[in-house]
DNA sequence: AATTCGGGGAC
DNA sequence: GTCCCAGAATT
């Protein structure tokens, strides 16, 4: 059995020898530790790295981010999922500059007031930023906890949580200025060395204390949560183009999926879309259906049918109604979600 | 306590 | 195909 004081010292060594020292995160700038934590929410760093400079360069500071549009920060962010995590960003940034001077707090507790932070990302901004001795609890963590101290527990089950909490607590190192060596040690032995599947206890620190290795449990801890039932969701995408070639987007609702990007519109029921395919001109038989693409989430599995259409009606603004018609060179400008992206670049031309 | 949020990496 | 990722907010 490692003992707290052990653990904490050994993972700091592990870290400073083995572990990730090159992420251009690793910074002391509350700033950009947020926008990091944000982004790697459920989020491996394989494509955050692709996300994260861009949005650097295009924000640089968090009055840059409070002050741009909520559309330049989603449109930054498409592709990225989890959009509620622009949005919260986008507030966060605002409680910053008003609620806090333009300064971010060092405490967990003031970090936790901004909108989309909660106790692991603040600790972790805490810790990284700040010195704070305060622990963090992601998927990284909990695996390695699990495994190290022979944790077996329902991860859904609030007690167990909470048990898991106490234990990270347990652990800290003593010392603040090795807050950000320890915390970034827990995140790289979980993401490089005790993975989800074939660990590598060989070169693992903690390996001769290990208890899910002693009892030979290493494959069953932590156990697996139970899988969400995925329903399927037809959707009804309308590609509706204008004499001048520009295509109709609209900005979603701020709830739900892709809230607040761009998509053309999109329906739950035919008889919905050809209602407002006939607020535009256009009748039923002036509509034409292309093949139906599917796109999973995590719990949902969306069915979309595309369906092509012209409209002859003047359209003396680019802005009608929550509407908006852009030419495809002005496409990049907007957040559009993933599938659509997808189905925009492939169909080029040959739907038109 | 259960559900709602995306998209992709690794296997 | 499966499982999960530097989770948080809502119901």
């Amino acid at each position: 059995m490692i003992s707290p004081t052990d653990f904490s010292r050994r993972l700091i060594a592990w870290q400073r020898q083995h572990g990730r020292h090159h992420l251009p995160w690793q910074v002391r700038e509350p700033y950009r530790v947020w926008l990091s934590e944000i982004m790697l929410q459920q989020t491996q760093v394989a494509t955050v790295l692709d996300y994260y400079p861009r949005f650097i360069a295009r924000f640089p500071d968090v009055a840059a981010l409070a002050a741009a549009p909520q559309d330049d920060v989603l449109n930054l962010w498409a592709g990225l999922g989890y959009y509620s995590r622009a949005r919260n960003l986008h507030k966060a940034a605002k409680q910053v500059v008003h609620d806090f001077g333009g300064a971010f707090p060092p405490q967990r507790q003031a970090l936790e007031t901004l909108c989309g932070v909660g106790r692991s990302t603040a600790a972790a901004i805490a810790a990284f930023a700040f010195h704070g001795r305060e622990a963090i609890l992601d998927g990284n963590v909990k695996r390695v906890l699990c495994r190290v101290f022979a944790q077996d527990g329902n991860p859904a089950d609030k007690k167990f949580e909470q048990a898991l909490w106490a234990l990270a607590e347990s652990l800290l190192p003593p010392e603040n200025e090795n807050m950000p060596a320890y915390t970034q040690g827990l995140m790289d032995l979980g993401a490089t060395v005790c993975k989800r599947s074939k660990p590598l206890c060989a070169q693992c620190p903690m390996a001769d204390g290990c208890l899910a290795k002693a009892q030979n449990r290493i494959a069953d801890l932590p156990r697996k949560k139970e899988a969400a039932e995925v329903k399927t969701l037809p959707l009804y995408w309308l590609l509706l183009r204008n004499r001048k070639g520009a295509l109709l987007l609209e900005k979603r609702p701020q709830k739900g999926i892709w809230g607040g990007l761009y998509c053309v519109p999109c329906f739950e029921s035919l008889s919905d879309m050809h209602r407002f395919a006939a607020q535009h001109g256009i009748a039923s038989d002036g509509l034409e259906e292309a093949p139906a693409l599917t796109h999973r989430l995590t719990h949902r599995l969306l069915l979309i049918t595309p369906f092509a259409g012209r409209t002859d009606r003047p359209s003396e603004s680019r802005h009608e109604g929550n509407g908006l018609w852009l030419l495809e060179s002005e496409w990049a400008d907007y957040g559009l979600p993933k599938p659509l992206q997808n189905y925009l670049r492939r169909a080029q031309g040959d739907l038109f």
